[in-house]
DNA sequence: GTCTAAGCGAGACGGTACGTCACGTCTTTCC
DNA sequence: GGAAAGACGTGACGTACCGTCTCGCTTAGAC
């Protein structure tokens, strides 16, 4: 699989991305055509199917790229703030326009699209994953965790209930479901006295 | 909304719902389409749009009619067996080809699609949530659950991460993955002595 | 080969013929495409692919169609006269805009696709060849032409300076030019004293 | 119009001539693309643009460069049996493939560009009318044709019926076909006792 | 013997058109 | 009188070439 990151500075390859998030914003993802993109980026169609081999992996890396997550947890020592603060920040970002409907959509294409599965996968879930599991387990160091609790998992206690609110029952999600939720895991989670 | 469950007894409807079912497993969803259907059920595409509004519904009725999910949970009185019981059979059926990825490609469009989001809330995961909500309750007035223990979380504990397998990161969801889960929530869920 | 021109009384199809002509005229059969023959015609580009295989038989059928040669001969009793008459009036018409450099045009097409030569041939060159050569033998009964004089070959000598001139040196084709090839042709031909 | 004959040593430029008459022969000139000449060749496109200004001529100049048509006339004193000798020879190698399609489509695309018309007439039909013609104004002083006949005239009605047969009615170009047409020729041309 | 300009291969680029597919609507034809 | 059959305008697909253009890399010939 090529890396589609590294041409960042090229300058069409920045005007075709900039193209497609404008007009997912426009007309949404399903009505979105590379035909379109083209038009509207003034470029040739080859030179957008030079680039990326399908509509999904284009628009997935015009969101990625374009809206580089700064997903760096910080550390304050407390590690039930710390998530709190992080998952807030990126349900608060989902929240805003236009970003949770396009990010719905990546995740529907993934669906249809192995490939587009996997670099969602690669690019944005799996980074995001390994900066949560690492500020878990300094927290475990710590003794804010348990130490045979399967830091794995919480991770799925944790992101699980959040996508299947925004993928499947779609309702908004909030900050009270979030606390309600790290505090179910911790409740089984922090050290028993 | 329609009900679009009525007419199951009528040969041509379901003849079109056999038909879409057969192609989706023969091309995927995302290749089938209203034009092919017509042809392989031997029936006018008007024939088709008078019943259903769009691809999406039309694939959503037939999954949904021609497999009526048997989602009945049995209560043998021990709520944690009868839970990984069902949940067990559940991603069985998501393992046995070809019901994964029609199912996946169903919650996928309903990412695009509005209606069809509706559509599979209201006739596949409200009704499943319910009865899960149900066994739960009577877990809970038989002292085998925490009684202040939120059960609309715990269905989300239950459903979230079984779910972001399957659609985020699409590994297989295996019975100890379930069975972890399962452990997790219960070691926060049971009354403590 | 289906006949195309059976369906000279569907309006659909005498619009697209109309919209081949005219773009034809503006920009040349080189330029012409299906597309804007499509756009122009206010018509999808599928129903011209229904009705013609190719830009080529359609722009054949368009010119034969619309523009029904009339080439009966004349019989005055005079051979001479009415083949000098018959001919004059097809020169004419070349000679008239924008006919010569289409039928050139489709001429040079016909040298590219078989389907075009055959076509060509057949609605256009064999029509006219019987009806020259049924004036040709009227002439020979009535002793103007030498009774053992192949009238076949009479055709050859007729037609093809004509269409050397206009097609290899592409000169323009005179009245004198004909007359004078009729001439040369009769000194061969007439019956000797 | 720049001499494209000069380069006949030029390596590279041979090399393009000999890709395009490959390529030509192998799918036809409707077919052929200067880009796949280009990359037959193993030159860029440029090269080729630098030298060539359309398909049309450089398929001509390859034909021609390649082929240099050894047209110089025998003289035995007998104008029949030299016309006919030459003529034989023309057809003949008509008739061999590849030669006969690939000299139809230049023909073809002569009647789409105007510079391929121009070239044609030039570097192949006029040097040919010319040798004809000195071979006939031989005989006509030798006293083998009617002083007064006209030969250009002739000319037209040696050349006309061939090309007719070649690409109008496209049957094959039989030397008995020639006889005769020499033959009707004669009978008008040759001096009366 | 170095420098420099031209020629070169490679191929990206904005375009245009191709011929195909499916959309959702509409019309015709038959049972 | 409802259904099959499929024609229709529309719009997008992914591909092929067009003729122009920009890259570095030779490669002579002029100094």
């Amino acid at each position: 699989m090529t890396d589609h990151r590294a041409p960042r500075y090229d300058k069409r390859t920045e005007t075709i991305m900039r193209a497609t998030l404008d007009l997912a914003r426009e007309v949404g993802y399903a009505k979105l055509s590379i035909e379109a993109v083209a038009a509207r980026a003034g470029v040739g169609k080859h030179t957008i199917y030079r680039r990326w081999p399908s509509k999904g992996l284009l628009f997935h890396d015009s969101l990625l790229t374009l809206n580089e997550p700064v997903l760096d947890y910080p550390d304050t020592g407390d590690i039930m703030a710390d998530l709190r603060r992080q998952i807030h920040g990126t349900v608060d970002l989902l929240g805003t326009p236009p970003w949770g409907p396009l990010y719905q959509a990546l995740v529907g294409e993934a669906q249809h699209d192995p490939a587009v599965a996997a670099s969602l996968n690669e690019r944005f879930i799996r980074p995001q994953e390994e900066k949560t599991l690492a500020r878990l387990k300094a927290a475990q160091e710590q003794g804010q965790i348990s130490p045979d609790f399967d830091l794995d998992l919480a991770m799925a206690i944790l992101s699980g209930p959040l996508y299947f609110r925004f993928l499947i029952t779609q309702e908004p999600v909030t900050h009270d479901y979030i606390d309600r939720i790290l505090q179910a895991l911790f409740d089984g989670m922090e050290p028993r006295p």
